[in-house]
DNA sequence: GACTTACTTTAGACTTATTCTAAATAGAAG
DNA sequence: CTTCTATTTAGAATAAGTCTAAAGTAAGTC
């Protein structure tokens, strides 16, 4: 089993290309976000988001941050992630469809890729199913 | 495919009995709020309990509400059920490991038994997993 | 280059769900 | 009865995220 692999570096013009395909202009605060968020970002909330850009850019917003966020999510350049040990949203760089597993020990979310999952189920016979979560929380097995 | 069936009610006494039992005092307002919760409601938010309460029971605070939840909670008595499509904690009294189906048409719950899902990962390979969350979203299938 | 216009960003107020606090109350035990 | 501990209460506090209205930015036009 292998963890899906992470985004590669976008160049600043890449990113900017990005926006502008996707009808946004492309502001310096928001390519400064999807800097981090598109591409280094390992799963972060909006907080972490934040805390990034402080450290990084003259000056953004909490605001600007969220508006960012939800931009990019509704233009789906990212995914929102909820999952039940956090009420903090975090945001996803793999708009891929994949599972997830959550690390308890180390508070790491890891990407799943669905073929290394195999569900069979009848409740597809009753409903349309529009999407379906799965996600395995444990630890990392000891060597 | 099925749902899983419902709790049945349980009487006053049994109510008592059970909070007895597991090493709570068994006042007037936590006999209520589970007659509700442990029988009755059907994936309730602590809101929805509050108002089923506000119309059953002379005087519960909201405080006492999520008291109680959180100590049935803490007993084993009562699931939380934390699911994207909504911030607020839903309650679960069906304490068997299982799935949920999400209606998004009619925002109702649904318990999934896992023996109607087979899902098979080597991701247990590599981690320690606790526990498997698998919650399908869609709507119910026209006839 | 200044002007208009539309979009973006900002600080801070607001909302929502839940928890906390400190005082009041209820019951059991003596 | 009085005392003691657990419980309940109203309302303040918290946390994550959204909203608002004013100020900033930038592209296109003259």
């Amino acid at each position: 089993m292998h963890p899906m692999k992470r985004k590669e570096s976008m160049t600043v013009d890449k990113i900017k290309q990005v926006l502008v395909a996707s009808g946004a202009k492309p502001t310096a605060q928001r390519v400064a976000i999807c800097k981090y968020v598109l591409c280094d970002g390992d799963h972060p909330t909006a907080e972490v988001v934040k805390v990034w850009a402080d450290q990084n850019f003259p000056m953004v917003s909490r605001a600007t941050v969220y508006n960012t966020l939800n931009l990019l999510v509704a233009k789906g350049l990212l995914k929102e992630v909820k999952l039940p040990h956090t009420n903090k949203v975090m945001y996803d760089c793999n708009i891929d469809h994949h599972y997830h597993f959550y690390n308890s020990a180390t508070d790491a979310l890891v990407d799943i890729d669905p073929k290394e999952v195999v569900m069979k189920s009848n409740v597809t016979e009753k409903y349309d199913i529009s999407k379906i979560e799965i996600t395995f929380h444990g630890k990392q097995r000891k060597k």
